[in-house]
DNA sequence: GTAGGATGTTGACTTAAGTCACGTCTGCTC
DNA sequence: GAGCAGACGTGACTTAAGTCAACATCCTAC
């Protein structure tokens, strides 16, 4: 099933110290001896293929992850047998962290395309951050803001027609990428239409329906998985209700 | 608008280490020494009245609170000019922390009856965190405890039927009346229903007739905000599918 | 103890999204 | 490059929850 291809030799020499994503996953200026500590416990993983498991649902926890490239979901099984995946990871973004409460994984992480990963041991970080507090604080920083993406989900989850859904969910995506010095206006979704709606709470048909509107809208240009934001404020006006350039995610950016 | 109420001298008095909650804010053991460092920089705040904000959203993040009497609600205020609860807040748990990541309250703090709560400034805390990393290693736990609470929360919003909310939330209020050492069976609900449903995504007419129906088919029993939970097996099983006993939120535990 | 606002309830009607059924497209695998 | 499975799209129908409007009840302040 997994058929990892082989990381162009410079991908896996990068260190965090010339990481190209490191002020995304580490924003705030830790010294240099402590990056190069950190460093000496981060561990570069192989390439995982397309529907591969970095962690499975229940397994032991033994570290979070920073993905490199690619994309990751997380997906949670539900006592009535469905799935609901519970986020898309972008380069630069953690996950794992919800595990360290339980030593178990309380989802499970697959990769929706070839994909790569720092994983961090979780021990080897803790006893790290015993010497380098600034280590530990970064952590909390990190974990805080996943909070307010949590807090964001349940938000749009709220609520909202499957139009301000799925407005609000591509508007999200085009402010990660922009973040990682893509286009916001144009990219490809990683995920299929099935995934991203199990994920904002809607039905796949609904999903195509909803798409259709906003394309018939102008609002976008869809081909397949490519998105195009054609009309960005008005987007954005149809995702929050009245104010086009107030705060994407109310909970996300306040002051 | 606020009128305090004086504390009970031995609640004042209460601290960290003899605290009722210590075990649901502190559940990791702490070393006794640890436990002092920080008793000496939380502060115990004047009862806060019902309706009065403990914090305001936008306002500078100063410090966490742990609430040790009483009920919170947090909530954000949309774009459009809607309010959203996020969450309420029993004792023993801690609020705030969404906070740290950019130095100013993302959500607003209101008692919903007189209430009181431990402050602890958050500077403090990262300053003693440095010297006792049990102490850091513990706010990281709390919160990927967090998470799993918000993922849960996402969960319940997603999919699921006005019926499957609520049971899922009376039962979540249950477990964490137990884990008070109250019942789980029979409780009040702090909130109202409009507040209950802001929270859950439905709309307060909604709401009366969902306990009605959860009433007619003998799950609870009602008496305004006196709840008593009559058959919780049928209650789970609703709330959650197929398996009464499994895990309460698919999320929450897994191992 | 009463007035008045907030909170909660009920019924009739509307509507957004789910369901079912079917057809098409896309991208793998052999 | 044929064949197949999964993903995607469309239409007709159903239904759960929202909306609107009216009324009841509970608090709180005076």
């Amino acid at each position: 099933m997994s058929l990892p291809r082989v990381a162009a030799v410079n991908e896996v020499r990068d260190s965090c110290r010339n990481c190209r994503l490191r002020e995304l996953c580490l924003p705030d200026s830790l010294s240099l001896a402590e990056v190069s500590k950190l460093e000496e416990i981060v561990q570069r993983r192989k390439p995982i293929a397309r529907g591969d498991y970095l962690f499975q649902s229940g397994h032991p926890f033994n570290a979070i992850y920073a993905v490199r490239t690619g994309s990751i979901k997380t997906s949670s099984l539900l006592a009535n047998g469905d799935e609901h995946i519970t986020g898309f990871h972008f380069p630069g973004e953690v996950i794992g962290l919800e595990a360290i409460t339980s030593d178990r994984h309380a989802c499970a992480a697959i990769a929706m395309e070839t994909s790569s990963v720092c994983e961090i041991p979780f021990h080897a970080l803790e006893v790290l951050g015993e010497k380098a507090p600034k280590l530990q604080q970064q952590l909390v920083r990190i974990m805080s803001r996943e909070l307010v993406t949590e807090q964001g989900t349940a938000q749009l989850l709220t609520r909202r027609s499957a139009e301000q859904r799925l407005a609000a969910i591509l508007l999200n995506f085009s402010e990660r990428f922009v973040r990682r010095g893509l286009s916001g206006n144009r990219f490809r979704l990683p995920m299929s239409r099935l995934d991203l709606g199990n994920y904002l709470g809607l039905v796949p048909e609904t999903m195509s329906r909803t798409f259709r509107r906003l394309e018939e809208q102008g609002l976008l240009d869809i081909a397949g998985k490519e998105i195009n934001i054609a009309d960005k404020s008005a987007l954005t006006e149809l995702a929050y209700g009245t104010a086009p350039e107030a705060t994407p995610n109310a909970c996300r950016r306040s002051g």
